[in-house]
DNA sequence: CACCAGGCAAGTA
DNA sequence: TACTTGCATGGT
């Protein structure tokens, strides 16, 4: 699969600060779409979280208006803002200290953050090795036959912890070819796909 | 026009 | 616990 992308190096961001903004507008939405309300908030300079707290949710909402879904992540980007104020005002080297379980469920405590956005707050803001499983995944995990339909997250997670090295790079380097394979190879409305770089693996 | 995009929370049974 | 629904804009 690395042949076909090379070292995609995810996430694409200045700051970790940003990932994580990534993290909650990507939501349910395309990375082209999300990517342009994040040029949105630099334009307008409230990338810190700070700055996002003392914005009114309107106005917010407003900045992020590409991404699809903007009341509710307005609210969220305020909410995972307040946790980066409270826990570690807003230095995210001290967030990285703390040990990878505690951490996971605390996020998943704040609103607006679940199993996915957490995984990816962990291994693409954070540098923790954690394996993020998303639509994409499941789908073409499913295709291949490695997991049923209707498996869940932790099960999917799992899975790959068992067989794949617990490394954060190359944690990150799955999930990000994983993506683009699934994109290019594996689309939702067509069949499995004999080209599919993960077949040679598979197989 | 239909369908999809790097989900989540809240409501219902 | 297991499903369903609302949230919304933008690209193909």
């Amino acid at each position: 699969m690395e042949k076909y992308f090379g070292d995609l190096a995810w996430w694409p961001a200045e700051t970790d600060f940003e990932v994580i903004v990534g993290t909650v507008l990507t939501q349910g939405t395309s990375w082209r779409a999300a990517s342009k309300a994040i040029e949105n908030l630099k334009a307008k300079n409230i990338l810190t979280a700070e700055k996002i707290l003392s914005t009114k949710d309107s106005s917010l909402s407003r900045v992020i208006r590409s991404s699809g879904y903007h009341r509710v992540k307005a609210k969220r980007l305020k909410a995972i803002s307040r946790f980066i104020v409270d826990e570690c005002a807003s230095r995210l080297g001290v967030l990285k200290k703390q040990k990878t379980e505690n951490l996971r469920k605390k996020l998943l405590k704040t609103y607006g953050i679940g199993p996915e956005t957490a995984d990816s707050i962990l291994v693409y803001a954070l540098g923790k090795p954690v394996f993020v499983v998303d639509a994409y995944t499941k789908r073409i995990f499913s295709r291949h036959n490695l997991i049923g339909k209707d498996a869940s997250y932790s099960e999917i997670q799992q899975l790959v912890y068992k067989k794949f090295p617990i490394e954060t790079k190359k944690l990150n380097q799955f999930h990000a070819v994983l993506v683009e394979t699934a994109k290019k190879f594996c689309k939702k409305t067509s069949p499995l796909c004999s080209e599919c770089p993960l077949g040679d693996i598979v197989r």
